[in-house]
DNA sequence: ATTTTTGCAAACCTTTTGCATGGAA
DNA sequence: TTCCATGCAAAAGGTTTGCAAAAAT
């Protein structure tokens, strides 16, 4: 059976129980566009008045990114936050300003990859590519005449 | 006046007090090839038996970081670890065996990151790649016969 | 009925901070 | 002598864990 919901189905599908915390968690998740982290999540629990206790919102996290549902990031400040994603690989472009978050695909880095990997010697296992700037909203705010 | 350690020279040039503990920091620092966490220098500090206060050598950490002769790292595991490293743009390719970074330079990336910028409409401000794998001598150690 | 999941609260780990003392310039 | 840097110890986050109660299958 399909939910309304991707992470619900997710979690389904995995043979995880959905419980209503998990639930919670999958909706909230499911109305971000941009990156989020715990603590926001959990105040945004405590704002639509669902029950979900810390611990049960860090294991639904650890969860989610075992699935592959959601995934960590790592601020330039060195926060940790949480994007809802697709399963494929990608890699992730940040607006700095407002939170929101692109999914890019690979666009030519896999040759790039195996460029340094040819250089260096190294076996390269995986690789992350993040990405910091303005999106198109954030640019016309922040320079209006621009 | 020049030191021997590059560290110490540039707390020097950027006109910081050349004391004890960061003297101490700068040598342990220059000591690794690959990353490093706090906890980890904090040990090294211990063990050489040099006299580092914990909120020192964070106060040292966050310093170097922003003189850009360390940088900070985020591990796939989400710990922080930090690299000595120069001053020009690059990036981190990291063994995740035995922890020692190369550097690694542009080559090709800056294109992508362009047209990535073009598709998306983002302005692109700064960008992160990091990579991770097996150096040459932890593949030679975890494939002897290959 | 059985097994998983939750909540609570405490523990843990990492990093930061205030403030008086000590050390570099 | 003057200001910067250190150490201490406490505080502040952020995340994890043990365990008994509650809920899903």
């Amino acid at each position: 059976m399909t939910s309304s919901n991707p992470i619900v189905d997710a979690l389904d599908a995995a043979g995880y129980r959905l419980t209503g915390p998990r639930r919670a968690v999958a909706d909230l998740i499911a109305g971000y566009d941009g990156h989020f982290t715990a603590a926001e999540l959990e105040a945004a629990a405590r704002e639509h008045r669902v029950g979900v206790s810390r611990a049960t919102l860090f294991r639904a996290l650890e969860l989610l990114t075992e699935l592959h549902v959601v995934e960590r990031l790592d601020l330039p400040g060195g926060e940790h936050a949480y994007v809802p994603c697709v399963r494929a690989h990608h890699h992730h472009l940040v607006c700095s300003r407002c939170g929101r978050v692109a999914e890019v695909e690979d666009c030519g880095l896999a040759e790039i990859v195996a460029e340094i990997a040819r250089r260096s010697g190294y076996r390269i296992e995986s690789h992350r590519l993040e990405l910091f700037g303005l999106c198109r909203h954030c640019q016309a705010k922040a320079a209006p005449g621009a």
